[in-house]
DNA sequence: TCGGCATGCGACCGACCAGTCATATGACCG
DNA sequence: CGGTCATATGACTGGTCGGTCGCATGCCGA
């Protein structure tokens, strides 16, 4: 948790701070961030950071748990309740797509919890983030099961197949499309105009496709254009 | 590429140095991994591994170019050529499932290509690293598709998700499976008791089965067992 | 005007690292 | 024996880091 201190800061200086500690923690792992770099970019004197957070890991901790979260709340909205299982899957996967291409580093960011580090308490943050996002997902697919829409003999191995698809899967899918690579596309701070959202829209389906049918039978009639 | 004095060092000295590169490699980030503690782990002076190797790079990606696929190859062994598409891929699937637990570094290090980094020419290294393996993974599916067992509109795509399920999503699955977390196993050279053949193969059929008829329908029956 | 308190600040500390270098060792050769 | 060459070795350099500390600053209430 940040020190009172830190709420306490004028707005100004605090939002530049946490940018460049956003950005400094989206393109760079936990091991390789640099607290003097980004008290360096933000023109804070590094022992200004330690009066608004105890050390690194604090910060990292608040950057995952609170501010990316919330910054992607605000952007993901409400998840639809319109439609079959299968549109509102797609739908989900849309906007989760849309944060990754509007505020790729926020989507580095909360997607950071999936990274390897030989640090024991940052392992441990990366752990509940990703357990809580397993069990979020793993709700939206029970109530998919159990209105008949989907059949997995084993729904927490299928949950697993299924966050990796809309996960690393298609963040490697987008960043295919776009021709970039993840660090040239930090760099930018939207990607707007390279992937609308019709693009968009047709790579969920696809995702959400592959999700449904596989690959092993020729491919249904297409749904219904949305 | 190691320096020539490395090929002409006593076997045991080499094998020790091998081995602690490898301990090291795999469960620390490349930022992270210190020649310094693999030097010192090994009984090793810092000084001779700069006789062997150019540098803490050359020896990353001698490691992860040269001496993981090979041991990988060698475990492995060729591909299976028998049985329709969705069976050889399934044997692929558990091959590599059988290497991730019976050689659980080894298969960290194969791994450690998807793993972010700040340093470019690591990223430039594990790029290609990956890249090459996509291409593999794509041609064992065009042969799929030439055969009509496979069809996907894009394959590209397809390949893409194709190698996150059973890349990431498999790990992440196996480590449920085990109830244990990456670097509890990195600690343990095998885990063949802890998921035998049998287990693996139901496995690999459920990644198989994923992949070819994905959640959205009622199971076919259940084919031949193994 | 003064005192005290929150905060700003940056030099400093100890740790660690990648990589270098001068010196030492010892095998082989003439 | 002397010389040379590959190799071993570990102290050392220069750099970065996370984190601390003591002084400076400036606001607020009396």
């Amino acid at each position: 948790m940040p020190k009172s201190t830190f709420f306490r800061l004028p707005e100004e200086r605090r939002a530049r701070f946490v940018h460049e500690a956003i950005v400094e923690f989206a393109d760079r792992t936990y091991a390789e961030a640099s607290l003097s770099q980004i008290a360096r970019r933000a023109s804070i004197p590094k022992g200004s950071v330690y009066q608004y957070f105890e050390d690194k890991l604090d910060l990292y901790r608040w950057l995952l748990t609170e501010e990316a979260p919330r910054l992607k709340r605000a952007f993901v909205g409400k998840p639809s309740v319109e439609g079959d299982f299968w549109s509102r899957l797609e739908d989900f996967v849309e906007r989760g797509m849309a944060f990754l291409v509007e505020h790729p580093r926020l989507a580095r960011l909360s997607a950071a919890a999936a990274d390897p580090t030989a640090n024991p308490e940052v392992r441990g943050l990366h752990k509940s983030i990703c357990e809580a996002g397993i069990q979020e997902l793993r709700a939206v697919l029970e109530a998919g099961a159990e209105s008949g829409a989907l059949h997995a003999s084993d729904l927490d191995v299928a949950t697993r197949f299924v966050a990796t698809i809309i996960g690393p899967g298609l963040t490697d899918v987008v960043l295919q499309e776009l021709g970039a690579e993840l660090h040239e596309v930090l760099a930018s701070d939207s990607l707007r105009k390279r992937l609308g959202p019709k693009r968009r829209r047709a790579l969920a389906r696809q995702a959400v496709d592959f999700i449904r049918t596989g690959l092993g039978s020729a491919k249904p009639e297409r749904r219904k254009e949305a």
